[in-house]
This record gives C-alpha cells, structure tokens and sequence, in this order.
DNA sequence: CTGGGGATGGGGCCC
DNA sequence: GGGGCCCCATCCCCA
C-alpha cells in the first residue's frame, strides 16, 4: 500500500528536506518555544464549498500538550490483552475501506424482499415512491427503509475532494480526508506538516525527546506506543507473524514479507 | 542480510 | 459532527 501522496520524509541530515517549500501557506513561527507549542496554519482550501468548510481552529496550548504520563501506560498494564490477540489479515487494499465504498450490502431485490416480508400489506399496490431512484413500494415503511439503507446514502455520497478522487458521504469525512491534502498542523521547530494533531504531537516528541511509553521487560522507552508494541513483540519467544511454510515467527509483519520475498516460501 | 527502532499515515471508535 | 485516541500498517534507516 503506498504510504500515502505525502511526501517522503527524510530526517537523515544528509537528506532533510526544505521544509518551507513544502506549503507556501505555511507559516514558520520562532523554533524552540514548545511551552507554547504550535499554532496550526490552515491553508485556505478550495476544495469543497466555503459553506461547508470550517477551518479549523486555532489551537491553544492545552490542546496540544503532551499527555501526562499515566501510570498505566505500561505495557504489562495496558497491552497484553490487545498484544496477544491475532491480528486480522492486512487489508489488501486500504482505499477500499474509505468511506467511499460505503454501499449498502443489500441487494435491491433483497430490499424488496426484506421490505415485503416485513409489511403485511406488501402484495398491495405498490404506492410510495421514491423520490430518488422512482422505486415504489406499497408501504410508507417500506420506502423508509429503502431510503435509509440504499438511496439517501447514494444521494449523499456527493463530497468529493478536488484533490483526488475520492468520495465520501458525510462532511466530516471529507473534511478529515481533506486534512491529508492541507496538513493543517505545522511543526514549528521544523516546519513540518501533518494532518492530525496528534500526528505532529508524535513528531513533536522527535524533538523533545520525550519517550512516555517505557517497555516492562527492558530499560528501553519509547515515543510511540505502536513502536513499543513493536518493540515487545522482541520479548516474545513465539512471535506474532509466522511463516506459513518454516513456521518461523517474526515481530512485524515487514520482517516476514522480507523472509518470504528472500525465497523461504518459494522453495517449498 | 536480518532484526529492530523511528517515524508516520489512515481507519475506526468513543466521547 | 468533530476531536482525540487507539490500533494497525508501512516505510526508512541502522546496527
């Protein structure tokens, strides 16, 4: 799954980008003033109808304050019942699973069967019609039912982004996929843009250094709590990624696709 | 080459 | 409806 049309970070020195280029609606304000942490600068999207855009608004300090440290963040406290469960199969393919492929799962001859199971008097004549697609049906229940799972969520899957093409059926959908084209959330250590704030919350630790989620089993810590996840599953004798053919286990997903592609799969 | 850490994106759920 | 958070996934880099 491509990662995203985000462009690719490089931290490394050598390769760090320049950042002020990236978005010329940005604004860089003073580095290494984090008690004031940063104001977000909203570009002034295009994208959807200024009457249904609200731009976000500007965050103050306490919104965007590290977490405090609870004490249950220790994994041994908070984990091991998601640790140990198997994770589901990777989505094949991510988009799929975006609000734009939200139809319904009902047929519209299921409908129609559903909706005359449902109605005593659905051998009447059939006298409600939808307004949308014409469909009639011979109780008002019936056409209810028609409209809420099937043509009203057609009708309103109208929010289209100009960025792609993506499509979604709620507003607030939209908006936060728009998010990923603006990236309202600017580090102002760096200039770097998110689209979340928790997501430039994260980066922000990159910075202070702050690493709040410490491992029960070792003095290491982290800035990340999926990274600590990560980084438990190198405690665990039986990992959570196996090889179908050598039934060897692996701590991320990644370090099995590697064992797979380096041939252990193909040869048996 | 392999294993692991760092960083980050997106969907989903809850409040 | 929106924000915050959780979880999963992935890419990149390094030892």
């Amino acid at each position: 799954m491509p990662r995203s049309f985000l462009v690719k970070k490089h931290f490394n020195a050598s390769k760090k980008p320049n950042y002020s280029e990236l978005d010329t609606h940005t604004v860089i304000l003073s580095p290494y003033l984090y008690e004031s942490y940063p104001v977000p600068v909203i570009p002034q999207p295009e994208i959807i109808s200024s009457v249904a855009y609200n731009p976000v608004t500007v965050w103050t300090a306490t919104g965007l304050l590290p977490p405090p440290l609870p004490n249950d963040l220790s994994p041994l406290s908070g984990y091991p019942s998601s640790l140990g469960r198997v994770s589901p199969p990777p989505q094949s393919e991510t988009s799929s699973k975006d609000h734009s492929g939200s139809e319904s799962p009902i047929s519209d001859e299921e409908e129609r069967i559903q909706s005359k199971l449902s109605d005593p008097h659905a051998t009447e004549a059939e006298k409600f019609q939808c307004n949308l697609c014409s469909k009639t049906y011979s109780t008002f229940s019936g056409l209810a039912k028609h409209k809420q799972l099937h043509c009203d969520a057609q009708s309103r899957k109208s929010f289209s982004c100009k960025y792609c093409d993506k499509e979604y059926v709620s507003l607030g959908a939209l908006k936060m996929h728009i998010r990923t084209h603006t990236l309202p959330c600017v580090c102002k250590i760096c200039g770097k843009a998110f689209s979340r704030p928790w997501l430039l919350q994260g980066h922000i630790r990159t910075h202070t250094g702050e690493k709040p989620f410490s491992c029960p089993h070792c003095n290491r810590a982290f800035a990340d709590r999926s990274n600590l996840r990560a980084h438990l599953q190198t405690h665990s004798d039986v990992k959570k990624y196996q090889c179908k053919n050598c039934s060897k286990t692996f701590s991320r997903m990644s370090l099995l696709h590697k064992h797979e592609e380096s041939g252990c799969c193909v040869s048996q």
